[in-house]
DNA sequence: ATCCTTTATTAGTAATACTTATTAATGGGC
DNA sequence: GCCCATTAATAAGTATTACTAATAAAGGAT
């Protein structure tokens, strides 16, 4: 055994390359849908077969050995090629199909993107959506995702930012429990005085400075509270139960605002934001499926 | 099915390659090892799962579909890279292994290619060694064999040649018998009054046209008979039965020239050859099992 | 030292890949 | 034009393998 071990092999391979990728057997398994024993055997055997072997284990981490670190970096990215020739040939196909990774907030998938899918889902029965909330910073490139959600600022170069939905005013609000016991601020530099409900941003680990507007003059808050949140979600839950002032879209509040469980302040200070953008690697080619959910979004 | 269709049908891929490129499910079954059945179902396996037609096929001729053929240029030579890796990663072993292919004529085998191999036969184990003798022009490129062996004056470009054996000289013989009946030739223009025994090139379709030599002249002659052969080994055994004149590098007549069965003539007229070379694409990386192959028969 | 996490192992089972045998279809030879 | 040889598709059965579940062993972290 060995001198004919040329092929056969293919898969134990790509089973080998993700391992490596992720250094772990039981996440590599997680990755692809199998146990992290069938993964050990598969690897076992590979190196029996190729009598060499490629990665170093404990029970505390995984390692490639110089064998396995040329094996990875040789052979590593074709496998990626064949991937994404299999994604790309769907497009040669009646329907085009495939799975596309969105990142984003939670809140953006209801008021947004889910709406503008739904045909998209309709019309291609072989087109899936995988969202990924996550409120972290997500390296879409190194993670393989297709694009990410998030707010206009924050643009990573070597990326496309394409404007979906419409623009955002933004909303500071308060429970009127909270402004029966605090004074309704006048101007943004009141909001020192308040307990503001703060929120740390996803991509650099920094607070949100709230960002304010009043005829061409911009004014940048940096306020305090006792609570910092980095979902919007719980944001809104906790102005709701009057625990200080929140400042977010104001699409996000619901209808809290007209039932009056939450009251609107500074609304003239209060700019429209440019909103929500996609965006995704310039470099990376498209699959089709993907070019179909690009254009679905882009659609206002 | 078929909304993750990504990955797991690595096999069935390098199947298709092998399929497209030989243009036939007999052929490539033979390749592979494997039952033309086998290809068969795994083929129809692999466009159900991506549900695209990959190769229209009559009882009587496989051709890739567009998607096929895209399929074919985009990820054919990635499996390629990848089996070269594996073969390249055998020198990170205790002992390389590999098999190295060589196409020759059969006499050089037991001359010269055996005897210098022998030792690196006990010595690396792993190491396979595949002869295809043919007579006829052989792509080494196209049809991935690792070297060839050839008399010394037909080098393509983009090869490496490199003399393996010693000097070989040339030698015009014919048994007593035929001596008997026809004049011994005093000169090679003596010789077209023969019955020589010709030789067809395997590289261009041409007759050999033996080569003499004397204090530096230089005599090209073409010669007749009624016997033509691509194959030494039938060339002598024409000779000992008296059909002709032949003319070859000396020792493969072997014994007969010492036990009488074939006369020499025109030997001062024989010239010393630069002997047999061996060469190999010089752009095509080298496999270790390869390298070790022709260490061995550079030795002299 | 103890617990938790991670890999290795074992045994059993489900899945599949392959073989043999046969059928259907096609193109070339006569 | 007909037949034969060749080739791919199919059916059924089997052997192989790939995988799961459960458990053991080992290494870090606290």
């Amino acid at each position: 055994m060995g001198w004919w071990m040329i092929k056969q092999n293919l898969n134990e391979l790509n089973y080998f390359v993700i391992v490596a990728r992720t250094g772990s057997f039981t996440r590599a398994a997680a990755q692809l849908g199998v146990t992290q024993s069938a993964l050990s055997q598969a690897i076992r055997s590979l190196e029996a077969n190729l009598d060499i072997r490629l990665l170093t284990r404990t029970t505390r981490s995984v390692s490639p050995t110089l064998a396995g670190e040329r094996l990875l970096n040789a052979i590593g990215h074709r496998f990626d090629d064949i991937e994404n020739e299999l994604e790309a040939l769907t497009e040669l196909r009646d329907k085009p199909a495939g799975t596309v990774k969105i990142t984003c907030g939670d809140f953006i998938i209801q008021s947004t993107l889910l709406p503008k899918l739904a045909n998209v889902l309709k019309q291609y029965p072989d087109i899936n959506i995988e969202f990924n909330v996550n409120y972290g910073y997500t390296d879409i490139v190194a993670q393989r995702i297709d694009a990410g959600v998030r707010l206009g600022e924050t643009i990573d170069k070597d990326m496309i930012a394409v404007p979906i939905g419409k623009e955002l005013n933004m909303a500071a609000v308060a429970s009127p429990e909270y402004f029966a016991k605090h004074q309704k601020p006048n101007t943004p530099k009141d909001l020192t005085a308040h307990n503001c409900i703060n929120i740390r941003f996803p991509t650099h680990g920094g607070l949100y400075a709230w960002e304010f507007e009043k005829e061409g003059e911009e004014l940048n808050v940096n306020v305090r509270g006792q609570l910092i949140f980095n979902t919007s979600h719980h944001i809104v839950e906790a102005a709701l139960q009057g625990l200080g002032i929140a400042f977010l879209p104001e699409e996000e509040f619901g209808e809290h605002i007209k039932n009056g469980n939450l009251i609107k302040v500074l609304a003239d200070w209060c700019p429209a934001f440019p909103g929500y953008y996609l965006y995704y690697p310039s470099r990376r080619q498209p699959s089709p499926a993907f070019k179909i959910v690009l254009e679905a979004l882009k659609q206002q």
